[in-house]
DNA sequence: CGTCATATTGATCGCGATCAAACTTTGTGG
DNA sequence: CCACAAAGTTTGATCGCGATCAATATGACG
């Protein structure tokens, strides 16, 4: 399933048009592996199939900071006309990708407003959430941080039926959390420990428990809004 | 000037059609004003006319985060189909802008496929100075921080011949930069003075001059091109 | 079973926060 | 044009979150 669904109501026509991209070759690349690497460009847009990857933005003395995070269905590259990309893609697991030709991707949009619109949805999400980082970045203590991040993976896994019951597959290791969050891996191992002894999460075996969904919420100060979620679809499911 | 232009080659068609949504009414604001609020949604976008404004989310305790700022020409609230946006919108200084009814923008996308790619792009580079600035908060120093911000907002008033020599109008306060740098005003303040000692910048009476450019850019490790700027336009103009 | 990534612990340091108070500039109304 | 208020800037003293440095587990895996 496409993310592309949750930004518009498609006709059978657009479902046939979205299905049709979903025919074209599947990529797969090895955990660690580049998509795409800051400062090329190329000439397609993508559609993560399966596995988790990362956007990242590296610095002239080696550290890096994490921008996002990549689920599956996601849609990325949308760099139609732009010069070259600012940041690297790489896989965080395993993953497999389709890659759709920008010139058929262009001509759909152009045939189908509805879902030129949605790819635009889907922008303007991906921007949201980066908002929601700034504000973490900003403002918010280590702990709020990484609470915060916890609930947004777990509330975007929720959507795409990647959970069961309080816990989901993490494949993130203390060391991607400490880059996504701006705190060093030392620091992020303690904030780590509290919440555990807090009883909030536990994360082991690449798993990840919410224990206090409620509690997390509220010190995190985490609100699923801006994730464009309806609150039936986060509730139930 | 639509920012618009810069990412796409118009035809006649287009700009004309371009010139047709800036016949649309202009609003006027005083400096402060509130354009939209979070968590509200109007069926409109926008396009900045004069004046600067900013967008910025609140947190529950007062604190703020301001997460990018608006330049004439700029385009915004592109929420088509969003339930409501996640952030808040206010001038900065007196500001006017048209505001175009969306069923108006949708059906001149759909007609001109070439105006709703730039669209996207407009959206893209928003985002990608949001990753920017998650940089600055996640890795940057509070003095990396201020020259890296100072540099964007130049290098932005440059593209729209908004500068004149190594100066620019500049209304942003320090409690402004503070929260957008994520500091507090005592410190910005202090930072602010290192500038001035080393020489790289002076601020006064609203007006920003860039002393030493070239310096600014590689201690606030500042590269243009994600603003997608051809290094010809920026370089002489 | 050795190697390499990942997680953990302890000790110390420093950037930037916080608190509190003056000072300076800008704006406004009498 | 001055008096006063309000906004913005500056200074000083102290505190603490998270960085840094350094070592030691604990795995995962060929």
């Amino acid at each position: 399933m496409l993310a592309l669904e949750r930004y518009a109501r498609f006709s059978s026509e657009d479902r046939e048009a979205v299905e049709g991209l979903l025919r074209s070759p599947l990529t797969r690349l090895r955990a660690g592996e580049t998509v795409i690497h800051e400062g090329t460009s190329s000439p397609v847009i993508r559609v993560l199939s399966s596995g988790w990857a990362y956007r990242y933005k590296d610095l002239p003395d080696g550290r890096r900071q994490i921008v996002g995070f990549l689920l599956p269905g996601d849609l990325f590259n949308l760099h139609i006309r732009l010069r070259e990309v600012d940041h690297t893609i790489a896989a965080l697991t395993p993953i497999s990708f389709h890659t759709i030709p920008l010139a058929q991707f262009a001509a759909l949009m152009e045939r189908r407003a509805n879902l030129s619109q949605a790819a635009l949805c889907n922008e303007l999400v991906t921007s949201a959430i980066q908002r929601e980082w700034l504000v973490s970045l900003g403002q918010r203590s280590a702990f709020e941080r990484l609470g915060h991040l916890f609930m947004e993976l777990f509330t975007r896994l929720k959507l795409i039926g990647m959970t069961s019951g309080n816990s989901c597959g993490f494949p993130l290791t203390q060391n991607d959390l400490a880059d996504a969050t701006g705190v060093t891996p030392v620091h992020l191992n303690r904030v780590m420990q509290d919440m555990r002894r807090e009883k909030l999460v536990e994360l082991r075996c690449k798993r990840l428990q919410i224990l206090d969904e409620d509690r997390l919420r509220n010190l995190a100060m985490f609100d699923a809004a801006y994730l464009q979620v309806r609150h039936e679809s986060i509730e139930y499911q």
